[in-house]
DNA sequence: AACTATTGATAAAG
DNA sequence: TCTTTATCAATAGTT
């Protein structure tokens, strides 16, 4: 029903097939309301798209699960219970495959290798090298981003050093004592910053630089 | 579609409503499965009869099952009782823990690194450290086992040494010639095992030692 | 998304 | 029920 005839079999043109989807799908809910309105009828209908998206129609006065609920008692397929085993399969499956890792990981965190033999502590320090390895080389990376990070504190530094020497016009006090009693010795850095203007504080040049590394 | 329109409403003839739903059943029906191979969509069609008869279709390749459990996802309604809810959240938890641990198993073997800070890299490193430092620990601990083994091998070659040297009436006769033509100095070595008595040849000490380690 | 020529579905009859 | 057939509905290809 068409300007042509159509051969039953998939519509590799992708536009072409979600065109007749969509039309061909309206049609079937279509279908499936006039059914249940005109012969009293119960229906369920579930349809995915290749691309995953649902639609559904379920035939008023009743539900989905309603008509599960039969389908349960007229079929004699078990629908829940299949999908209880099926849950618990599944399940199993994936606690197996954690068990494995887990101990893979204790393992290669240094943990319950007393039951390891020789050849397998040879495969697990293979794997540890191989691990230490690509991770020195990934640090690499980051040298040059650090020793443009400590240049930066090292020109902040001589920048402090120099206000503080231009306002302590007594080079000769440098020993300090804190407030809690402690002492120490580093010379030109005093508690004048307290008492500076608050612009010529100094300020981490780059305030979130941490969060980086 | 038929010899004359009709309105879509309950039909009351029971005769006439049979015979419609019976056609009109086996035209969804038909249409389900063309929508499923053309489209390549996964269909589920459930339909009870006023009388209660039940017809369904699923399309190939799937099974109502699967169906409804992605239509569970897909929708958010809550098909199952609470069995399976649980069920079905044990499954979401342990997948989780499956994928944390397959990164962390990635991540220590070296792989997709790039997506870590420093910080992270550091934490890294000293997890791979550890589980080397405790892998040679371990390791140690067949030092004393494979000195062992070396002084029983070293005991089992003099023992044949001086076995041959005492059949191989001949000292100067040092130098071997093998069937394929290869030169080997192995002194006291030659062909006369296969000329021994069995009770006289060389059996390994501990035949399946290998296996221990 | 709208159009329309064509095929497909089906209501009623046999 | 099954088949036939006249009619209406769905839709494939086109714009």
């Amino acid at each position: 029903m068409g300007r042509g005839k159509i051969e039953i079999k998939r519509i590799e043109n992708t536009s072409n097939r979600q065109v007749t989807y969509s039309k061909r799908r309206n049609g079937i809910m279509k279908k499936a309301k006039e059914i249940s309105v005109l012969c009293d009828a119960q229906v369920s209908v579930i349809i995915f798209a290749s691309s995953g998206k649902m639609h559904e129609f379920c035939s008023s006065s009743t539900t989905l699960i309603d008509i599960l609920d039969q389908y349960h008692k007229l079929s004699g397929k078990k629908l829940w219970d299949a999908k209880h085993e099926h849950l618990d399969n599944e399940i199993n499956r994936i606690k197996k495959e954690n068990d494995r890792m887990q101990t893979e990981l204790r393992h290669l965190s240094g943990e319950d290798i007393t039951t390891l033999n020789y050849k397998e502590l040879m495969i697990l320090e293979e794997a540890l090298e191989n691990g230490i390895s690509s991770l020195k080389a990934k640090q690499m990376e980051f040298v040059p981003m650090m020793r443009k990070h400590n240049e930066m504190l090292e020109d902040e530094n001589r920048g402090l050093q120099f206000k503080l020497r231009q306002m302590h016009l007594d080079p000769m006090d440098d020993h300090n004592v804190l407030e809690n009693g402690d002492v120490y010795h580093q010379h030109g850095v005093g508690d004048y910053e307290t008492q500076m203007p608050f612009a010529f504080r100094v300020q981490p040049m780059q305030p979130n630089l941490q969060d980086r590394f």
